[in-house]
RNA sequence: GGGGAUUUAGCUCAGUUGGUCAGAGCACCUGCCUUGCACGCAGGGGGUCAAGGGUUCGACUCCCUUAAUCUCCA
């Protein structure tokens, strides 16, 4: 059976179980800063667990995407090494909220596995959670006994299973409960023979797996660690995908089924290097072919490679698998991007994004790439001349300080390092190098450690209403704080009850202002949103947080950024009427000052298309449309609209749509009542901000204003200072075109005048023993011009001693400069006697033996100085 | 969020305790020689040394602030 048809099989017979199947939520999280990825298929029925919100259905099914780069199963540096690492997985699972418990639930994945698949029997074990006398937590005789009805007088083949394997939780606190794995015994049948498969789960045999997990969420564990029993239970389960793929396929390792077959066939054909022929190029195919997949699913999901958070791991993930295309299979060129059309090929029929984007995420592949392989470049070149230094000092012994700055400063991979040494005959100080790391990581989390401390709940509440839509006051009250220490800053987390305030979402920034009682005003710098809550950030606390008080937002930087945030829709539309319906959103920052748009380009956005834009924005500002919104809009109903939804969005089964004529978007930010509010729009820059993504950056109202003012005001000035009624372009480019003609001439007289000085002092050179003093006061000069003279002198005489100085605005400049016959035979140093007069002129000098000069705040002492430096020649003399 | 690095001509980059130091190669322009696959020779144009402050007689160079990019860690 294919991979895909297996997933139909699963989606099918769950659906048949009256279940209803949800699509896959992004694999890149946006609003939760504990998470950055989706990494099981609960993620996104978190708030239902915590019941910050109600199911929408009591059963679900689907298969979810999922990213894992640490934990047990999923460290990065170990994908591809064996057969059964991923960094990205898909996990098909259904969910009980409230609804059906242990007996469906492992009935229904007992059929699934032995009836719909055909899975035998007598390789198939299920574990049971032993029980915990500590905790006072009874072994689930009640799952056990739905097992035993299933393998009947197979009895052995339950397994009682610690805490540690088959007791879930979500956190510290929160919903959990305990847990039945089922495990499948791949091996042999001599082998099982040998060695009964009940002594194998958990044994980490990788031919011994866990398949599917069902946990049965009935208690709540509290903040104190006990344990209370959930009115409502629910389940939910999680079974891997790749690996049901394997069993089912009869295959050794993920890698053989037909989900990664074909990538890892078009690896070994673009690289000239065949599949199972070399373990050394295995790896790398596998490396290659999981890491493919992960990158193109971000990008998919609207994650582009960054040099931060997500981006970064994403980032990571790919330099990995380039590096061992480079180490392993020689590739010096990119090639992975070249591998897309095969991965929308096995993986586009369930995941449509895959397909439709895929322009964009091989320019990204590839751009990446390429970034890297040039990193890898400079890394090479700094590195072969530190090993060439160090053959030279007949050294073998390569500092780890020297690695670690390689890795660290300029992202040069050190098992790269190990690889060039070895083929140098040399090694690495690898504890060094470690030592450098861990100071580095230290470094790290002591900034990183904020203490939050516990919420103190005045009120329960589910979450907080948010009335900022059509208001910035409320009243409202405080239903839980928190301290917030962070770097030894204190700050406060607040949640009302309900709140004018918006929090940072879809790139909208979050509200400003204050709360106000009787007798205190506190400031809000900041409101973010973290699952359902709506935190609020003060830099102290109430002094009687149960009081009343009366939240005001900053209405004028609110007022802007709604300006703000309808342009950038006003916008998002004129760009596709423009430039195409290719072009899509791929980030977005609004801000009460300007606007930033990141979308979905491959060329450059000519002027004439910025100007066109720019005027279909502003012709729907003047046209004055008023806004429609709809909240509460089913998602089908919305789409029909023609609402524009992103890729990697998670929406709700109800969300808002808010449309100026044909605008039409799913949004949650605020917005202008009528487009004429904005007033103005102008777009101030654009430019690339990563491979087919362009980014834009544009300002409104008054912000727009004071941008085209100061634009104007500089063109005032301008022709002002021309003193011409004329086209000041022309009149600039004449000047220009004057300017540099000027400027020759002067070059030339000043050469000349210097030549003509050169001569004077020539004239009145004095001849003292073999040199000749050349001295002398001139005037009118720069510092730099008698530097020019003396450097003349000295170049067509070398017994020439120079001592001049000039006088120019209030301020002495003076150099002495030496030929070279006339420091050997006097043995004088022109820095000793700069530094010996400058104290005539009030000032300092220096430069070099041969050349130096000073300045000072004294012309008056010019003479006086330059006197005593004759003097000072004269006494060697 | 923290550490490190980078920013110099259109491009790729040199620039040594602060002092004839604003450079090279490629590209460009002119002329000559040649007609050809990176031709050669001679000459030339092109710079806010990322931005803004500061120290100094003097700053590409030292200090501070800011920005962008790269990179590692969280």
């Amino acid at each position: 059976m294919k991979a895909n048809d297996i997933r139909e099989e699963f989606l099918s017979f769950f659906r048949s179980k009256e279940h209803t199947i949800v699509p896959s939520a992004p694999m890149v999280i946006k609003n939760d800063p504990t998470l950055m990825f989706t990494n099981a298929g609960m993620n996104q029925f978190k708030d239902i667990f915590l019941g910050n919100q109600p199911a929408s259905h009591k059963r679900i099914a689907n298969s979810q995407k999922c990213l894992r780069v640490s934990g047990k199963h999923n460290d990065l540096e170990e994908v591809g090494l064996d057969t059964y690492h991923h960094t990205m997985f898909e996990m098909l699972g259904n969910w009980s909220f409230g609804d059906y418990f242990k007996k469906e639930a492992i009935e229904w994945a007992w059929e699934f596995l032995t009836v719909v698949l055909g899975i035998p029997v007598e390789r198939i074990y299920a574990t049971v959670f032993e029980g915990d006398a500590e905790q006072d937590v009874p072994r689930d005789d009640e799952a056990a006994g739905f097992w035993k009805s299933c393998f009947r007088e197979a009895e052995n083949h339950i397994i009682d299973g610690s805490k540690k394997d088959n007791f879930w939780e979500m956190g510290d606190t929160g919903p959990c409960g305990p847990c039945s794995e089922i495990h499948v015994d791949l091996r042999s049948d001599s082998e099982r023979a040998e060695k009964p498969g009940h002594l194998m789960v958990n044994t980490g045999h990788p031919l011994v797996i866990e398949i599917w997990n069902l946990v049965f969420i009935q208690y709540n564990r509290r903040a104190g660690g006990e344990l209370e029993l959930l009115p409502e239970k629910h389940v939910d389960t999680g079974m891997g995908f790749e690996r049901l793929c394997m069993v089912i396929q009869n295959k050794k390792s993920n890698y053989d089924t037909d989900i990664f077959q074909p990538l890892i066939a078009a690896s070994a054909r673009v690289t000239g290097k065949p599949y199972g022929e070399n373990n050394e190029w295995d790896t790398a195919h596998r490396v290659i072919a999981d890491h493919l997949r992960t990158v193109a699913f971000s990008v998919a999901d609207g994650q582009l490679p960054s040099n931060n958070r997500a981006g970064y791991v994403i980032r990571r993930i790919l330099r990995r698998a380039v590096r061992y295309g480079y180490t392993s299979l020689g590739m010096r060129e990119p090639f992975m991007y070249s591998l897309l059309p095969t991965l929308t090929e096995t993986m586009g029929g369930h995941y449509p994004e895959l397909a439709a984007q895929e322009g964009i995420i091989t320019r990204v592949i590839r751009e990446e790439e390429q970034a890297f392989l040039r990193t890898l470049g400079k890394g090479l070149r700094m590195i072969e001349q530190k090993v060439k230094a160090l053959k030279q000092s007949g050294g073998t012994r390569f500092p780890g300080s020297d690695a670690f700055e390689l890795f660290d400063t300029y992202g040069f991979p050190v098992d790269l390092t190990q690889l060039i040494l070895r083929e140098n005959s040399m090694t690495l100080d690898e504890e060094a190098f470690r030592a450098e790391l861990n100071v580095q990581k230290n470094r790290s989390r002591d900034d990183a450690a904020v203490s939050a401390e516990d919420w103190v709940v005045l009120e329960e509440a589910e979450s907080t209403l948010f009335t900022g839509y059509d208001r910035t006051e409320d009243n409202i009250r405080i239903v839980r704080y928190r301290r917030v220490i962070s770097r030894g800053k204190e700050t406060f987390h607040l949640v009302f009850d309900r709140t004018p305030f918006y929090a940072e979402s879809g790139g909208q920034t979050g509200d400003k202002g204050y709360i106000t009682s009787e007798d205190e005003k506190i400031r809000i710098t900041d409101t973010v949103r973290e699952n359902n809550l709506i935190i609020h950030f003060a830099g102290q606390l109430p002094k009687k947080p149960s009081a009343g008080f009366r939240a005001v937002v900053d209405s004028s930087a609110r007022r802007d950024t709604a300006r703000n945030h309808t342009a950038t829709h006003l916008m998002h539309h004129a760009l596709r009427e423009v430039l195409g319906s290719h072009v899509e959103q791929k980030g977005s920052l609004v801000t009460p000052e300007r606007l930033r748009f990141d979308f979905s380009h491959f060329r450059q956005v000519t002027p004439e298309e910025i100007a066109a834009v720019e005027e279909k924005v502003n012709e729907m500002i003047m046209n004055n449309i008023p806004s429609e919104v709809h909240d509460d809009t089913p998602v089908n109903e919305a789409l029909a609209m023609g609402a524009i939804a992103l890729f990697g969005e998670k929406y709700g089964e109800k969300v808002r749509v808010v449309s100026f004529g044909d605008s039409v978007e799913l949004c949650g930010g605020t917005h202008v009542s009528d487009t004429g509010s904005i007033g103005l729009f102008k777009i101030i820059s654009e430019g690339a901000v990563a491979a087919g993504v362009r980014r834009i950056e544009a300002v409104t109202g008054s912000g727009a204003l004071a941008y085209l003012n100061g634009k104007l005001n500089k063109l005032n000035e301008i022709t002002a200072m021309l003193r011409s009624t004329g086209d000041p372009v022309a009149n600039i480019s004449k000047l220009l075109a004057e300017n540099s003609s000027l400027r020759q001439t002067i070059e030339r007289m000043q050469n000349s005048a210097a030549a003509e000085a050169g001569r004077r002092l020539a004239a009145g050179a004095v001849t003292a023993g073999s040199c000749r003093i050349y001295s002398g006061l001139l005037d009118a000069t720069t510092a730099e011009i008698l530097r020019n003279i003396a450097h003349q002198i000295r170049e067509s005489d070398s017994s020439s001693i120079i001592i001049i100085g000039t006088a120019d605005e209030g301020k002495a400049s003076m150099v002495i400069g030496l030929g070279d016959k006339a420091a050997g035979t006097t043995g004088l140093n022109a820095v000793e006697m700069i530094k010996a007069v400058a104290a005539d002129i009030s000032g300092g000098g220096g430069g070099q033996p041969l050349l130096a000069t000073a300045g000072g705040k004294k012309p008056g002492g010019l003479s006086d100085a330059i006197a005593k430096a004759v003097e000072m020649v004269r006494k060697v003399l």
